[in-house]
DNA sequence: AGAAATTAATCAATCGATTGATTAATTTTG
DNA sequence: CAAAATTAATCAATCGATTGATTAATTTCT
């Protein structure tokens, strides 16, 4: 029988490459062999090789956005909201740090303007929770107030440091983000240190 | 007479494809046009695509290392120093979000070992600046204890984030980080946005 | 100084290799 | 058998690099 799904096995093969050679240097040949399949298969079932970099980016951008969507609900402080949210984030980004690489890449790159688009509005999207949990926060007076947009740059520029720095540089000497053991612990640590750090920062001083 | 300077002329048009496009996506031809230059001068000065970039990326290095090894000098408190280097680091990466973004790109792409490497060191040499720094407050108690490394990752991260992504998430809805007067407010809000950051997160807290 | 010799700079043309994509033929499946 | 899936072969285009020839500038020799 040995029924293979090569469509899904070009998607792993390309995915792979992409994160680690780039789009331009990733050639539809190389997929093709890393996919154990004929290159015309390729067009066959994407049309071309943006073809196959859409499909992996749409997938992985939809489901990064459902798992978060899910996340702001519940009558609970803004703290604890902003929290869970950043808490949220980490988890999901470092859960695959090559893919948070890639995307990273390909939006210092807009050369694809669909592609940029898309990836540019699901961070906007992302960043409007934050904001605006923020916003409220401060306005309620349960927050110091602070300039919300670098705020948020802090947040989302420390996972993405974290997820894309050489780790050896980030996070000690002996950690290794590709390392799956190393990454649980890298996770929690960043979570802590976010967690930390937002309370220290947001919290309003009790003046006399 | 008109001397042009053939070699500064590839190097620039260079610098802004590579910027713009990437390096795979930038060819040969397009730069030697670009310069208004024959494509054979592109080998003939620096024997290959790749030696062009290398030579980008190290002059560039070295300019930036060179800018910023004199920094921590003095006898100031450690915060007076942590606040200096950080000023010192932000202008000089807005000073120039391109190469930055390119930096950066690369540095996610370990296609060029030599390149990779250099850039790497370079960073950890940056940061062990800034580690010493923290450290040494944390241990006179001028500073919390906190996570070092993961401190540095929020200001790096911090600084590449505003670098780095599209302006109008990250600053706002009317700045653009290409614009250059945009540029100046921009960093100058960064800079106390980290500032402030700083100063609240590792000031120790006077408990009773 | 001036002719001769040497080096540096520049060019158009072209190389072989590789790229993404397509075709036409073949096999598999329902 | 017909539709879908798969293959090998091939396409034009572009890539980075190199060639041999030509001109401009510099050095050497007398």
């Amino acid at each position: 029988m040995e029924k293979i799904d090569k469509r899904a096995n070009i998607l792993e093969a390309a995915e792979k490459l992409f994160i680690e050679l780039g789009y331009e240097a990733t050639s539809t040949r190389q997929i093709a062999k890393d996919a154990a399949v004929n290159m015309a298969m390729i067009n066959y079932y994407f049309g071309s090789k943006d073809g196959v970099f859409m499909e992996i980016m749409s997938q992985r951008i939809a489901d990064f956005n459902a798992q978060l969507s899910c996340l702001d609900q519940g009558n609970m402080s803004g703290m604890e909201k902003l929290l869970k949210v950043i808490e949220g984030y980490t988890t999901r980004i470092l859960s695959n740090p090559g893919f948070h690489k890639m995307m990273h890449r390909e939006l210092s790159m807009p050369q694809r303007p669909e592609m940029f688009f898309k990836i540019k509005n699901s961070m906007a999207q992302n960043l409007m929770i934050i904001e605006k949990i923020i916003t409220d926060g401060i306005t309620e007076g349960s927050f110091r107030q602070v300039d919300v947009r670098m705020l948020i740059a802090t947040i989302m520029g420390t996972i993405s440091n974290v997820a894309i720095s050489p780790s050896k540089i980030t996070s000690g000497t002996t950690l290794d983000i590709n390392n799956e053991e190393d990454r649980e612990l890298i996770t929690i640590r960043l979570i802590d240190h976010l967690k930390d750090l937002i309370i220290t920062y947001l919290t309003p001083k009790n003046d006399t």
